[in-house]
DNA sequence: CGTGCAATTGACGTGGCTCAAGTGGTGTGG
DNA sequence: CCACACCACTTGAGCCACGTCAATTGCACG
């Protein structure tokens, strides 16, 4: 409980399975060992273990080295609005730096490790590579890019249309990092997919019931295993006969 | 039609009226004199005239100098949605960054002059310049930001909340100009706002409408008066009573 | 003066929310 | 080992905010 220095001293970017996803893609080894050299790597997360909250300055930028975690904003109400899911090589904090403070709170959703990057390390090391300069600035315009089209979806798709893109692209990430595809289990509640998607547990809960009824999908509490990929992703509006509606 | 090569030779950052908006903010002399070296100004863009297309390579970042864009992107059915409208001091193309080519559109709304930023001229520059790249960082981590509190807008708040947070924020953003927050014109169509917003023209002339009839605002066409912002606040959800609900 | 788009307004339909009840799994304490 | 509490999840019934469809008006432009 009180130990709270860095462990798994034998744990570097060097030899993380994950580092073509993470900061380190494309740096040389000189620059993999400096970036390394300023990383921090701390005890487990377990769930419900909060990284940081909205308002507490912006000390470090965290990546993910496994599990999962959520990231959310509290409106003036005091609601939750979840605004990411995190998988390992995820980046977190991009959108503290501008205020200099964080401005929503990260929350483990299991036992999750992470690498934590003290930022002012992490911004003048960046000034002497520019290959760590230009990979901060594309995982920025990654994350910039994703946040447009999750915008695209909850202002103009149906529940069906959302819950079936999300589960596409929760299986394109899990693929992504060399996991299955087709079957994985969800780290978050309904209730969570839900306030992800601007939908109710009823909601996600009926529309999985009606996957599942078609042979889309099977459901086995947090276990999904996906039966028919291109039904879902015509679904999620990957249409096979996009224009067919004519004048 | 045919000129196409820079005019106003007399336009610099130096004595542009938004550059604290802007990417000169914090550069000294001699670096703002650099990053004005590399800028572009070209002819006005009209209502119409895109700037860029989803999929062109990406070439330059566009900053707004007058006028009003919006950006948008299609879905696979060629359905537009709107992810932002632009004043000026905007930065246009961060989004762009990742994929190296532009991963949307840019469009004006009425007569605009942007200065166009070759993107691997900054690239090298900020490089140089260290206040430059922390600038760079902060629109960036802005935009992310700005878009995370639109998505939670969308996902969980009803139709008036999300008008009245458009007015209000279009309001500070006038402000921020030093244009009237009190009384503005829409660039933008009710459609436009309404796609936006993820809400249809219809809903959108009726709450306006609404609005004018509680005396919340005034509306002539695309002249808009905020007659009561503290009501309007309220209804945004920067509620005057927000804890009051208790266990 | 006619054409066309933006905006308004009304009538109507419905997708997804709300409310409510019930089930199942898991951890805890007796 | 069982009883109980708690939480995630499911399922049904009813309702309403907002979308859809349609008609009308107003304004700008040639």
């Amino acid at each position: 409980m009180a130990n709270d220095k860095s462990v798994s001293n034998h744990i570097h970017c060097q030899n993380c399975g994950i580092n073509q996803l993470c900061l380190p893609y494309t740096l040389d080894d000189s620059s993999l060992t400096k970036l390394d050299s300023i990383i921090e790597r701390k005890r487990p997360y377990q769930r419900g273990d909060v990284l940081f909250r909205a308002g507490d300055p912006l000390i470090s930028l965290y990546a993910v080295r496994s599990g999962c975690l959520k990231s959310y904003m509290l409106n003036d109400s005091g609601e939750m609005q979840i605004t990411a899911f995190h998988l390992p090589g995820d980046l977190i904090g991009f959108s503290s730096i501008a205020e200099n403070s964080y401005q929503g709170y990260t929350e483990a959703l299991e036992t999750s490790m992470v690498c934590e990057i003290p930022y002012d390390n992490l911004e003048s090391l960046s000034g002497q590579l520019p290959t760590l300069r230009r990979q901060i600035l594309r995982l920025m315009s990654d994350e910039i890019n994703t946040d447009k089209r999750m915008l695209s979806l909850v202002t103009s798709r149906s529940a069906e249309e959302r819950l079936a893109t999300f589960l596409i692209e929760l299986s394109a990430r899990f693929r992504k990092r060399g996991l299955s595809s087709r079957e994985f289990r969800l780290s978050m509640t309904r209730a969570e997919i839900g306030n992800y998607l601007g939908l109710t547990v009823e909601t996600v809960s009926r529309l999985l019931g009606k996957f599942q009824k078609e042979s889309l999908i099977k459901v086995d509490g947090r276990f999904v295993s996906l039966l028919n990929v291109d039904a879902i992703s015509s679904i999620a509006g990957i249409l096979p006969i996009p224009c067919q509606q004519q004048a």
